[in-house]
DNA sequence: GATGAATGAGCATTCATTCAT
DNA sequence: AATGAATGAATGCTCATTCAT
């Protein structure tokens, strides 16, 4: 019974050690950028040695990717209550789109996750990695889970029936990224940004964004 | 006479040089990405010495935006014909999404400027520098064609005008460059695109696209 | 008497651990060179927790010395029994000289183990160090194997006794050494070897060599 | 005529250089070990920065290839000033063996990279490497030299014409440099040395040794 | 005794940038 | 203008060793 204490705790212990690294990580890479931020300055954040870190994360990228995966289950853990809430298809299918905006905005170091992963050509390390499976699943299941959205809406006749419903997934979740990454972009205060006109308002446009799609599937 | 010629000789010789560092850039940034493209190798491509380089372009990232640059002054190339050609404005904005599809697919690399500009986090670079002034202006210029193609919707009649055309045009501008974005991954054969289903075909997404745009800009 | 018989039972079992650690370090030195060898693998080789590796072996040079202990026992062992045999002098000598040999073709990990360790520098470990003074005693037994068998020789009149036997052990040795690398480097299959011609056969050339050292030994 | 002579001069500064980086490796390695020695060290032996370091060799390995070349280079020097000379076959193999026991004893460095580079084991680079190439090439030579003088030797009726000179010469490097091999340990004060007995005077020991020999090869 | 998590010093190598010629 | 040799700061990663449990 004591073992079996000293062990499940052990076990816990290293899980939260596993996530204060990634919280240092994820700190000192919001503040510097994947590139610019070194192992000793996340080592330093985590109050850890630097081969520590190695112990838990074979390499740099298996730390990003870390944080991907921590976006991306969270993102579904959001996703999934919606899911399980009592609304028609496409009131689903438009609150997941705001709930996305509205996690991107309060976490932006996922989105820059998010965005910096597509940028990896390392093939080897992104099919073989564990780390990197989990992420590529957990993108699945925020497909599988939008599809879901729609699938409900063509059987409450809320969503027209005649779309593909995969097809439109992929349709509505890479619009709306794109519409986020606008939104994402302008909170980072990033000097390229698409407009100047410093008055235009996000949630005006996206809500136009979503009255857009709202219209497009629309049951006639 | 022949001073002038001599000195107009050696203006276009700059120029030309100039512009096949930016060709070598291309090559070996598309080769190897951006963080490993290194300018020994961008020099060897270009047959010049890595000091040659450096007395066109300032740095690196200098260098880097040249690509942007030229990439953004092609885009605006094609949808300034765009624009000229005899259609209504509902049509003049499609062709332009088309045509950026087309455009990312046959000419990836500057796709990939695209992002990677966006992730720069150099303020001071950005706004001071005379290639990310030039940069920014045309991207100004991709907004104010877009918008423009709106705005004769509107007067034509195949556009509703109760949308603020600048509004609109990001949002579409956004919405479409995600779409295109997924199609990018896609060719790129990126291990961590959103979908594994290969049956999806993006033509035919980026036809429902076009379709829903149409439909929420359609006058009622 | 349990008492006792279960200290010795203990005392066994360390020897058994200990030498399980040795033959573990063979494997993994044999297979990837003594510098690139890991305590990690070494460890999972043995199927013990790193930490244990210390408790048996002061360090990593310790480690390796055991091997090399080992080896030049075993080496003593085959050449005390060829001691032991009937034979004349001269035969005596020649048969150890074919022993080492044929023992370092069978366990060339032993004789990689020789070499490195002439190449330590740490002047201190290798004069206090328990296991270093074990494989010095050892070297010297060889030593006055060789010098025996000689002197055997220089009794029943096949050796030439007016050399000092001492000094001619040590110049048959170390010569033999020379022969012997050669025909290890070879079995090894480094690119370094002296020799490109294959067709060199390392039998023949040791039996000429046998030869030369008994010509120049034989009584005259 | 000026710009040759600029052209010149500079490619004999870089050969310089490089020969200047290659004796501050020698005077670090020396005292260090190769595995001690660092690149920062070579580099503030040599008064330049590690960068330059990497501009004439590509790495430490390929640096002491360039030692290794050196020592072979100048003991084939040696040798072929002895062939040259004026004396009977067995005399001129006398001299060489002779004079290989003076050089490495003046050259300890060398012969530690001889030592140390038969326990190379990246073949890839051994195989491409242009240093490595040349190493062999030089080796070749040396073999080269050898077997000339054996077959003077059996011309001129010194040396017995039974043998074939390839298999003797090999057979007469390898036991020699066994031999110089202990001279050598001894004089690096290396505590594993064969040998307590400090009374062991390898000249003695080396001149029985050429006698055996002189007396193997010798036409009966 | 055994474990294995934690350490942190240590090092080769890279590469953008400069500058004398 | 062009060169390319020289720089040196910067950093990811390794691995022998320790020590609390």
């Amino acid at each position: 019974m004591k073992l079996l204490g000293t062990a499940e705790r052990k076990k816990r212990e290293k899980e939260q050690r596993r996530e204060a690294i990634v919280d240092a990580a994820e700190v000192i890479i919001l503040k510097r950028g994947f590139e610019e931020a070194t192992m000793d300055e996340i080592a330093e954040q985590a109050e850890l040695s630097k081969g520590t870190l190695y112990l838990y994360f074979k390499n740099k990228t298996a730390l990003y990717l870390a944080i991907y995966e921590r976006g991306s289950r969270m993102l579904n853990g959001i996703f999934s209550k919606i899911l399980m809430s009592d609304r028609t298809g496409i009131e689903l299918t438009r609150a997941i789109g705001e709930n996305y905006l509205k996690f991107v905005r309060e976490n932006p170091i996922y989105f820059n996750a998010f965005i910096h992963y597509e940028s990896i050509s390392d093939s080897d390390f992104l099919t073989n990695n564990k780390m990197a499976i989990k992420c590529r699943e957990n993108v699945r299941q925020t497909m599988s889970i939008i599809t879901r959205t729609l699938q409900i809406g063509m059987q409450d006749g809320t969503i027209d029936d005649s779309y593909d419903p995969k097809e439109l997934a992929i349709m509505i979740w890479a619009s709306t990224r794109g519409i986020v990454q606008v939104a994402h972009l302008k909170q980072m205060g990033h000097e390229f940004k698409i407009l100047d006109n410093t008055e235009m308002n996000i949630d005006t446009m996206f809500a136009s964004f979503i009255h857009f799609l709202g219209n497009g599937m629309a049951k006639k």
